[in-house]
DNA sequence: AATGATACTCGGC
DNA sequence: TTACGGCCGAGTATCATT
């Protein structure tokens, strides 16, 4: 039998802020993604507890954060930087603990736990690594405990901050059910919607629907990999990520349409997205151009070249793409990115996502 | 039929 | 009432090539 853990850091920039400074211990501590275009343009990357008890939460328009804010709250800007460092340390960490292991995010990963034998054993693990996380890291994190990573996750979202949730299989089923849709993960408010037009809001509602009526609206693929979550079935491995891309977008100060504009804010973003591709000797293969409209609509335009490694590359084929996208589109821009996927791998191991994919059926 | 390229949507953090 | 970041990955549809 299969035990998994997923751990996840507790609003981990946060926590990280709390800890370097002293001064702002135990206030409301809000984490902003700044645009740099107004004082206050941007958004709410993530807020401590009791800036949530406040009504503030990520994804939020800062504006709109300060007037839900008292006279306590800390406004902070994040500092990714820090963030991904500290964030590696502490994966290394939640890895020693792991028979395999799979980082998903910067502050989230799954352990393979399943020499533990027991969910004593297991238990016990994961009260090992909160206490290794709060003493050398001064912060806590949630865990989950399922045989699955479908049902871990759902574990560790069930109790936070600072939960601890052990669901035995025997109990999957009963777990789920007790459960909006919307706490499925992957199910955001599309989704509830189309399921809310079948009359489905629970869990066990989805899991008792019929596949047929499911693909009637969501089609076949959707319908069956939905009922699989609602009934907690994911045979899928614990097991190392690639890189799969790599992006760098920003905000221009003013709305333009102007070539010259926008091509170098796009420069600028390559230079420094090409400084990571050098870092991790990576490949590249497609270069995409990303462009958000003043109204917020999202655009991408690409090209598969030759693979490369080169800065030129990027900035050439950039060039053109942003050329053709400005005699094409009409539109006044408000955000400008630059993006390179198909990555290849020093080794000449390609990792492009159909491969990936042949391994897993093939090892299964 | 399989594979790849492209443009796009959805969702998580 | 409006307000609005910077990433990442999964997945879909469609068309072209082999």
């Amino acid at each position: 039998m299969r035990i998994i853990i997923h751990a996840d850091l507790d609003s981990f920039y946060a926590s990280l802020e709390e800890q370097r400074k002293d001064e702002i211990k135990g206030k409301p501590i809000v984490i902003c993604m700044f645009s740099g275009r107004s004082q206050d343009s941007g958004a709410v990357a993530t807020a401590n507890y009791k800036a949530r008890a406040l009504g503030i939460k990520a994804g939020m328009p800062i504006v709109f954060a300060k007037r839900r804010a008292n006279s306590d709250t800390v406004f902070l800007p994040a500092d990714l930087e820090y963030y991904r460092s500290e964030s590696a340390k502490i994966m290394e960490v939640f890895e020693s603990y792991a028979d395999s292991f799979q980082q998903v995010s910067i502050d989230e990963a799954y352990l393979d736990v399943s020499s533990c034998d027991s969910l004593d054993g297991a238990e016990q693990k994961a009260n090992e690594i909160k206490e290794e996380i709060r003493k050398e890291f001064g912060m806590t994190c949630s865990i989950g405990i399922a045989p699955n990573k479908l049902v871990a996750k759902m574990a560790s979202r069930f109790r936070k901050p600072d939960g601890l949730t052990i669901v035995e299989e025997k109990d999957v089923k009963g777990f789920l059910a007790s459960l909006a849709v919307d706490k499925l993960h992957g199910v955001g408010g599309k989704t509830v919607e189309a399921l809310a037009a079948l009359g489905i809001k629970a869990v066990s509602e989805l899991a008792e629907c019929t596949l047929e009526k499911l693909e009637r609206t969501l089609g076949k693929n959707k319908a069956r990999l939905l009922k699989d979550k609602a009934l907690g079935i994911d045979d899928s491995p614990v097991t190392g990520q690639v890189a799969k891309q790599m992006s760098r977008i920003g905000t221009l100060k003013d709305d333009t349409k102007d070539f010259s504009a926008i091509y170098e804010k796009i420069d600028q973003l390559s230079r420094e997205m090409h400084k990571k591709i050098v870092k991790n000797k990576t490949y590249f293969r497609t270069v995409s151009i990303i462009i958000i409209a003043s109204d917020l609509e999202a655009f991408t335009r690409g090209k598969t070249i030759e693979k490369t490694n080169k800065l030129e590359d990027v900035l050439d084929s950039a060039k053109e793409l942003l050329k053709d996208f400005l005699d094409e589109h009409d539109v006044m821009v408000r955000r400008a990115g630059i993006r390179v996927s198909n990555l290849v791998y020093e080794n000449g191991a390609e990792k492009t996502a159909e491969r990936k994919e042949g391994l897993q059926r093939f090892l299964k």
